[in-house]
DNA sequence: TCCACACACTTGCAAAATGCAAGTAACTAA
DNA sequence: TTAGTTACTTGCATTTTGCAAGTGTGTGGA
């Protein structure tokens, strides 16, 4: 027979949605990358200042949830542009319900920037780079 | 000039919502109170079985917050009905955008009993008493 | 060749949140 | 009087968070 717990707390799509996202940062990492960043560095940027140690944890379990996908934009040395999966975009919804709530019900609260539109696709700006000696590890 | 911060964080609804509701207790709260439940007993006998700690911690903090609010359904000892107010109930939406998210990606997942649909405008069942002697402090 | 700088993380550590278990206060029921 | 119930509270160990500093690997300029 089978005794394993298929659920770590019950299985209430609530709360198995709440044990991968419930914490006051991973949305605000979804909320970024559907909003067309993808670099570390511009999720560091964003407003709220998430600490450094934070994202790294949360790009790689939101990678091993399957929200999130790692894709190399540049070898030497390898440096990754994060996007969502089908399965992080469809949190859009819930991102969305998150803010018709907040600005009906926490006063002076807004919808942050939605990034250029058409930029998504766009790999980033990665700096003219001229090919030098490489240097034996 | 005013340099006091009016957020947390940023000016972000999500970032403030979830300043609010940013963890993995909260919002099952919410979820059962919705559900109709009412008392410190019914919330805590969910199938996440939430620590007693942690249960009464969020439902200062919701309360405190605007989204739940107490009144006393016996006195001797004072015995409070938890329920949510008109900010509280608006957060079905986000809950419904969480279920359907979790049912469609995260396998075996379901919706939750919705409880008795009729019943969440009653008072809890209170047991018969017989008023006795009162006992000085 | 050296130096300054940038990006993407990683590490150390203190503070806060979480969770288990046991305790308490005020009652009811037998 | 004794046992049981409800609604919390308290103590304490574990886990998570968050600040700051450090590391590895590159670039560009003198």
């Amino acid at each position: 027979m089978n005794t394993a717990k298929p659920f770590a707390r019950s299985a209430c799509a609530v709360a198995n949605s709440l044990d991968i996202l419930g914490d006051k940062w991973s949305l605000l990492v979804v909320r970024d990358l559907l909003h067309g960043k993808r670099t570390y560095g511009e999720l560091a940027l964003s407003p709220e200042r998430i600490p450094t140690n934070i994202l790294a944890d949360r790009l790689e379990r939101l990678h091993s949830a399957g929200i999130v996908s790692r894709t190399p934009y540049q070898q030497r040395p390898v440096r990754y542009a994060y996007t969502l999966t089908q399965k992080g975009s469809a949190l859009g919804e819930v991102l969305l319900a998150y803010v018709r709530w907040g600005k009906t019900h926490i006063p002076g609260t807004v919808t942050l920037n939605q990034g250029p539109a058409g930029s998504v696709a766009a790999a980033p700006a990665v700096r003219s780079r001229r090919p030098r000696a490489k240097r034996a590890g």
